[in-house]
RNA sequence: GGAGGGGUGGCAGAGCGGUUGAAUGCGGCGGUCUUGAAAACCGCUUUUCGAGAAAUCGAAACGGGGGUUCGAAUCCCUCCCCCUCCGCCA
């Protein structure tokens, strides 16, 4: 949620930024700054009657006490005519608040001013590289046609289960996604400095607010409902990503600086209806409604986000480069970022199989969108309360994890190589060629 | 799911229709005293919104929302959360 201070003192750059911006809708500003002074206006009306009948209200009870009933029984019906305008003008005020409220909740975060402009993906700027496209004396294969032949996921069955774009991981398969969560965790909180936490796999709404997934993104989320209970429809949906809760563990909290900063990482699946993009590179497990995920969040002092957030990239990064997977780091432009983001890095691996680049991780510095949101403020020493910068970054993705990995490490008898940090965790060094 | 009890300031804990933003204690900050510290004593100690250049002034907030009333922390309704007991259950 941006500031409506900050708007009303910023209104050209507001709606210049919010206008690059992809979801970023201007002409709602303009709306947004009468509401926001006709708010004010009421407020200050309503306030000097209540100043009123406050001391009406007690100049009464001083009558009572000195047993002047008539008097006042007098001041009582003169004061009730207050009361009257008191209430019609607290209605004004209720809903000037929440038409003003509601715009507030539907704009986007502003871009960093470092994030270059631009339309869609194609406009990206590409940060970085680290490794090369592994060259094969063979035709190497497809995750999709590995797994089948290794039996690491039953895509036929998993539709079965639950439909399509949910997996059955089976015997290595199963084995793999373990030992790889894990592998995450484990590097995360011991050579990074998380905390490990393991939140809610549902949340609230107010959770999904927080962070910016609702209103935009309601028709992505799966609500659950207790049995055939309807009226719980809609109070718990199963979490995007861990994002939504743990983001949200502080929420409504007042921190102390010396609190700061804090760093949680946390496992959970993430589900996605992904309404309207059936049929969109479907095949195999890149684009799926559950899929797992270590997710990495950040709260910091304000002028700490961008420090923070390039450590951040360093920690995905650091994933990739120990499972020994070509990738590059990309700059998401004005026109591709993401609803509570103020700058993102994507990073991409490389999939051999695929021929393609795939997203496995977006670290974001939301800086105080989210905190606004929720309500998460934290004290400085000089006793101010501010909001901090949320940072949230996936460490990593792993559906997208498992193909580059088993892509990249296949060998030329079907056989999958496995890198030596996860050695241990899968507890052998190669996942056998089916016999 | 059933039956009770409870949610008040950083914490503990009073108040149960009137000048109470809220007693008291603890903690925290400042001061007096002291070579220094402790003790003792004195003062201060919430947040949000609005007006203002500022000093400051005004409003709101006692789990959330609604109602009664001239006036609500206090009465009524509703929702949420916590505790105890019973039932069910991995």
């Amino acid at each position: 949620m941006l500031d409506i201070r900050w708007i009303r003192e910023n209104k050209e750059l507001t709606e210049k930024r919010l206008a690059s911006r992809r979801g970023g809708d201007e002409s709602k500003v303009e709306r947004l700054l009468e509401l926001d002074a006709q708010r004010r206006g009421l407020l200050t009306e309503v306030e000097q009657l209540k100043a009123e009948r406050k001391s009406a209200s007690k100049q009464i009870g001083a009558l009572i006490g000195q047993k002047k009933k008539e008097e006042a029984e007098e001041k009582k019906a003169a004061t009730k005519a207050i009361g009257d305008q008191i209430t019609t003008l607290d209605q004004q005020v209720q809903e000037t608040m929440k038409e003003q409220e509601s715009i507030l909740l539907s704009l986007p975060n502003l871009p960093h001013e470092s994030i270059p402009d631009g339309a869609s993906e194609e406009d990206n700027p590409e940060i970085r590289q680290w490794g090369h496209k592994p060259e094969y004396g063979f035709d190497p294969q497809s995750h999709v046609d590995l797994c089948d032949q290794l039996s690491l996921i039953d895509f036929a069955r998993g539709a079965k289960l639950a439909g399509s774009g949910f997996l059955l991981y089976t015997g290595w398969g199963a084995r793999l996604e373990r030992a790889l969560i894990q592998f995450l965790l484990d590097l995360h909180t011991r050579e990074h400095g998380y905390t490990e936490v393991s939140p809610p796999f549902v949340v609230s709404p107010d959770c999904m607010t927080g962070v910016g997934q609702f209103p935009k993104f309601y028709d992505q989320a799966y609500a659950v409902q207790e049995g055939e209970d309807g009226e719980t429809l809609g109070k718990l949906y199963l979490v995007p990503t861990a994002e939504a809760p743990v983001a949200n563990i502080h929420r409504e909290e007042l921190l102390k600086e010396e609190q700061l900063p804090i760093f949680y990482c946390a496992y959970s699946p993430c589900f996605r209806a992904e309404a309207g993009a059936a049929g969109v590179g479907t095949r195999g497990m890149i684009r799926v409604h559950q899929f797992d995920k270590v997710e990495m969040i950040k709260i910091v002092p304000a002028d700490q986000g961008y420090v923070e957030l390039d450590a951040m990239v360093g920690n995905a990064e650091k994933v990739l480069q120990l499972l020994d997977l070509h990738y590059r780091v990309i700059l998401l432009c004005t026109g591709d970022m993401g609803f509570a983001s103020a700058k993102t890095f994507d990073i991409e691996v490389w999939a051999p199989g695929q021929g393609s680049y795939l997203e496995v991780s977006s670290c974001s510095n939301c800086e105080d969108y989210q905190s606004r949101r929720m309500n998460l403020r934290y004290k400085t020493r000089e006793g101010k309360n501010v909001f901090p910068h949320l940072l949230n970054g996936s460490g990593t993705a792993l559906a997208r994890l498992f193909v580059a990995l088993i892509e990249t490490h296949q060998q030329e008898d079907g056989s999958i190589r496995i890198p030596e940090p996860l050695q241990p965790y899968l507890g052998v060094e190669v996942i056998p060629a089916a016999s």
